[in-house]
Formats: C-alpha cells, sequence, structure tokens
DNA sequence: AGAAAACTGAAGAAAACCTTAAGTTCCCAG
DNA sequence: CTGGGAACTTAAGGTTTTCTTCAGTTTTCT
C-alpha cells in the first residue's frame, strides 16, 4: 500500500536541560526516529550539518545563542529544515508567531509528550508535501466512535459530542491504543504535561466524563481493567 | 477529470534581506511550489536564465540593481515572465502601477502571507489564460455565506454585509479553511503582516466585529473551539 | 465482611474568551 | 494644512468554561 520508508527519519533534539533532551530523546526514539541531542546553539549549529535531520526540536531559550537565530541559520543553509519551537508559555509566546514559518510550529513548555509528537508528525507529512491525503490526516477511528483531528471533532454513532480539550487529548490517546490496556501512570505520562504534580485520581475524573459524554447510551467502549489501567474496546462475548 | 499538473509551478525569489527570503521560500515550497532564491539582482537574472520559472517576486530595493531595471531585462528576454513587485509602503507607488504591466502586480511591505499567496496565485491565473473558469475565480462559499474576491463583497444569505479590509482577510481565511480549526497563533502568521508584534487578543476582537456583522442573526457559522482556535462550520450533525 | 480500587459529584481556582471602550494611526476631504 | 472619520490596536473588566482537588459512595476482589 504505501512503500516503506528508505531511512528512518532523523530528529535532533536542542535544549540546554538535560532532563528535557532525555524525556524527548527517549520518547522520539520509541517510536523509531532516529535523534541526536544537543545542549546549545552552537552545538546544534554543527550537529544539524553533520547529522542533516529531517526535522529539529528547539528550545527558544538557549545559553549561548538564541533559538531563533539557530533557526534562521538553518535556515539559511542549502536545504531548508523544519523547527519545532518549544518556548515558555509566559515568556515569548507572542513573538514566536511570525517566527514559525512554513511547516514549523511550536509548543509551550510545559508540554506533553502526546502533543509533540502529534506535532512533529504534522509537520513532517507536510513538509513531505503529503498535503492533502484525506485518509490519514488526523482521522482515527474506532467502532462507531470517529475523532477528527483537523475538525477538532469527535462522533459518536455520527452524532457530534463537544469535549473539552483534556478530555479530547486523552480520547485521542486512547484511540491510538485502541484495543490495548493503558496503565493510568501511562496516561499521565503521555497526555498531562511532564511538570503535573497531581496522582492518577485526576485520570478517573476524565474518564468519567469521557464517559458520560461519549459513551452513555451505545455498547460502551471505554472499559476499566481493575488494577491495571483502562482500555478503549468493543465488549468482548466470552470473557474469562 | 482534472489532469495533474505536467511540473510543479517554479517561483523565483529576489530579495537581499534573508528573512523574507526564508518566510516565502518557506511558505511557497508549503504549498507545492518548486522555489529557488536570489539575493541581489544580477543574482537574479542568471538564476532566471538558468531556472526558468513561471513567476518572479521581486524586491524593488536592492543593493546592486534596481528591481526595476531587473524587471526590464527579464521582460527582454524571450519569455516574458510575470512579476510581483515588493515595495516599502512609502515608497513610489505611482512609478510601481506604471511598471507593473500585463499579469504584474505588487504588495507592499511589510506584507501579509495570504496576501502574497493570494497575488501569486491570480497573476498565475491570469497569464495562464485561465480565464473564464467560475471554479477558482475568487469566490469562496460556505453554507449561505459568499465571499467574492474579485468584487471584495461579502454576502450572508444574499445580504451585502460591509467589512474592513482586515476582516474581510481574516473571514477570507476562515473561509479558506472552512470546516478545520485554526489557532490564533496560525491566523497571526497568516493574515497580519510579518512584523507585526502584538499579541492574539487582536484575532478575538476581529472574530468579535466579524461575529457581529456576519454572524448575528443566522445559525452561526463562527465557532470557537476552547484552548485551540476558531472554525467556520455549521452548528451540527449535517456533514456532506 | 473487609479492603482496595474505582466512580461520582461538587466546588474553588485558574484559564480562556468576550465585550466594551478608549487611544493611535492613517488617509481623505475641505 | 487641518479636521474628521475609518480602521487598527491595546487595555481591562466581566463572563464562561475548564482544570483540579477532594470527599463520599459504589463496585470488585479476596
Amino acid at each position: 500500500m504505501r512503500q516503506p520508508e528508505a531511512r528512518t527519519t532523523k530528529v535532533l533534539v536542542v535544549d540546554d536541560e538535560p532532563n528535557i533532551c532525555a524525556l524527548l530523546s527517549a520518547t522520539l526514539r520509541l517510536i523509531n526516529f532516529e535523534v541526536r541531542v544537543a545542549n546549545g546553539g552552537h552545538e546544534a549549529l554543527t550537529a544539524a550539518t553533520e547529522f542533516e535531520p529531517d526535522l529539529v526540536v528547539l528550545d527558544v531559550m538557549l545559553p549561548d545563542l538564541d533559538g531563533f537565530q539557530v533557526a534562521q541559520r538553518l535556515r539559511a543553509g542549502n536545504r531548508p529544515v523544519p523547527v519545532l519551537f518549544l518556548t515558555a508559555r509566559d515568556a515569548v509566546e507572542d513573538r514566536i508567531s511570525g517566527l514559525t514559518v512554513g511547516a514549523d510550529d511550536y509548543v509551550t513548555k510545559p508540554f506533553s509528550l502526546e502533543e509533540v509528537v502529534l506535532r512533529i508528525r504534522a509537520i513532517l507529512r507536510r513538509s513531505r508535501g503529503d498535503s492533502d491525503e484525506a485518509e490519514d490526516n488526523g482521522l482515527l477511528r474506532y467502532a462507531d466512535l470517529e475523532l477528527n483531528e483537523d475538525a477538532h471533532e469527535v462522533r459518536r454513532g455520527g452524532k457530534l459530542v463537544e469535549l473539552s480539550p483534556t478530555e479530547f487529548n486523552l480520547l485521542r490517546y486512547l484511540l491510538v491504543n485502541a484495543g490495548r490496556v493503558v496503565s493510568k501512570a501511562q496516561i499521565l505520562d503521555r497526555v498531562w504535561s511532564y511538570d503535573f504534580g497531581g496522582d492518577g485520581r485526576i485520570v478517573e475524573s476524565y474518564v468519567y466524563y469521557l464517559r458520560k459524554k461519549i459513551d452513555r447510551w451505545e455498547p460502551p467502549l471505554i472499559h476499566t481493567v481493575r488494577g491495571v489501567g483502562y482500555a478503549l474496546r468493543l465488549p468482548r462475548g466470552a470473557e474469562e
């Protein structure tokens, strides 16, 4: 159907905080990206020329060289590399707009891993020119449940359901892992930002909200696996 | 029905400011143009003969060679290439209008990306002689909302509505992306000029104005997707 | 039955958004 | 050149929605 990629996608992660680098590189390696890490602006530039990444994840706040300047020099090179900026919520959110050009995008710190992975996938899709393929541009489906990424719409049996941002993110995560049980810890790690201090009980609350909104009338899709986590799946006829 | 284009459209971008070049080339590549960049007048001329662009985006203020002279020599060649001039707002508006002949056009700096892309599309349409195709001659429609590019008119349910330039541009952007959620940052990037320093709150104001003018009495089309952005779409259920 | 886990509902806090108003800039008419 | 108006921008208070916590209740398992 779709021809296998000739080589793995290469991502350069640039951040001065080692924790962030570790978090991102581990996550990205897990989904089969080839990852290289740089802790500063100059290091990033040299790494970029040698490594030739397909995408750069770039913190705006760097000790030696402003992230924007790094991006500028990256773009000055022969082949323009798309950039995903990481930025503090309060600080530079304003100045970001205008500097994300073309396929670029940004996420604010603290981010959730789902958010980052999602944005990365979107950027790569765009920069490859897979422009208008209706097939895989953000439409997730399971049974009669449908989540449209672009329209940010969710339907159950064709009926539109309004979800809050967090509800939406949680449902998307469940959909991506449809048929698989995900633990509350996993959900917290992926859907909530990395600095979230609370415990897993908040997941219970949001599962509750989701159920009320999308799992009320029809055969239930969200199932509790006691002591383990939650799973999105069709009810099985025979169960032990 | 519509045969695929034999080859991509080639655009030569000429400007001495690297940021502008990067901004334009990234944007144009994103919509599947083949882009070549030149930073000066002479460079532009040599690039033009070799690259054979279908269109040239040409800054008037160049260090080595006046943009008009570049255009002149370009036209002297065998095949006349349409030109989109970039010019400072205060500069010589008179001379521009005299020198943009044929399919040519111009935009003033600082421009918005929507404006540039729009003009480029218009030029290409004209220079190809796609004269009377009712399909894409600047008529956008969604539900009972109608935006006429050429006449610069907007109608809701047949009723004419007066919009200010910015309101018009914003509505056009929403219409082009009908059914999809666009974030305030995206809107700022595309609808406002690249040097705009403000933040996303101005978008809120303009959405408010738009709603008062086109979304007051009928089934609402402009929807807020909290935490994400705005979308132009029909209220619910009905999908085509 | 008792304990552990999960569910439910409510409420305060925080964030996002809406609305109005006032200040600024720019252009045109007088 | 100057006054007025339209359009743009910024500011700020009010409103709504969402996030988060928590405690009481129910379910499930041993």
